[in-house]
DNA sequence: CTACATGCAAAGCCTTTGCACTTTC
DNA sequence: GAAAGTGCAAAGGCTTTGCATGTAG
């Protein structure tokens, strides 16, 4: 039913900054980055309430945390629709794509109940391919 | 391309040591556990030792590096075979599944080249819905 | 008015790195 | 014997947390 009333969500200028950053970015921001377009608008924000709104619009399925399994730190996704992301191995970049959901068969026989499901998929972004071919998909260089 | 440019992987007592505890191990260890592993037949062996070598069997497609996006560590897997991962979001279990390579047709248009994937499958274990049922999936009790 | 959110700073993890010493090939 | 690996400890990056203060409902 209504996920308000079960989930205390005090209104807060920080947390509609930090959800209105996100919802302007399509590049799947880090939590960093997130930070720094938070501050542009609303200096004194700091780190600590940008993880924590995180966390929060997470769990509260108003945003989705991307982990593309780099060094680096999670990236957020305002777009809340079923849809899965595109990874690209060289420069990172992360974009989104829809696709039939997978098929899920291999779960039968395991017992589990399946909940969800992540499809990250890994190539080499047009960009990346003009500067450096599609030689070493491994490899990772600044984009 | 020289004959110099081949990856020099010196087998050594402590690498032997990780990948013979990373070949015992079917429960998808953190780098953390399989420390404590070689530890119990080689002590001495250091962290530092244990993560350069799980990066360079990472790199070598000696193993894979299975990242559940939890707070914890990445996990590893000895399987490099073909597979999938099948994750309790409750104990954070991981166990592999074979399933059909899914439909990556939502790439088209992106200009990608697509050189690989993942796929985690997300749900409740049957020792998890057993003890505590299948409602509230989304959080994580101990197992 | 009161429970909850914020900011700051400190701490916590996980992981990487610098360096002197040891070892493999 | 030279190049590479190891161990230790320290540093690094990302994220969480304790606590006093501020504020939304």
């Amino acid at each position: 039913m209504t996920a308000h009333t079960r989930l205390a969500l005090r209104l807060t200028p920080q947390r509609r900054a930090v959800l209105e950053a996100l919802r302007a970015s399509h590049d799947h921001p880090t939590a960093a980055e997130l930070l720094s377009r938070v501050q542009q608008r609303s200096p004194g924000v700091g780190p600590a309430t940008v993880y924590r709104t995180l966390g929060l619009l997470v769990r509260s399925g108003l945003a989705i945390e991307v982990n593309i399994g780099d060094g680096g730190g999670a990236r957020y996704d305002g777009n809340t629709g079923p849809h899965d992301h595109l990874v690209c191995t060289r420069c990172r970049r992360v974009v989104d794509i829809v696709q039939p959901r997978p098929d899920l068969s291999g779960v039968a026989g395991t017992g589990f109940a399946v909940t969800g499901y992540d499809l990250l998929v890994y190539g080499i972004c047009p960009d990346c391919q003009e500067r450096w071919g599609t030689a070493d998909a491994e490899e990772t260089y600044p984009c």
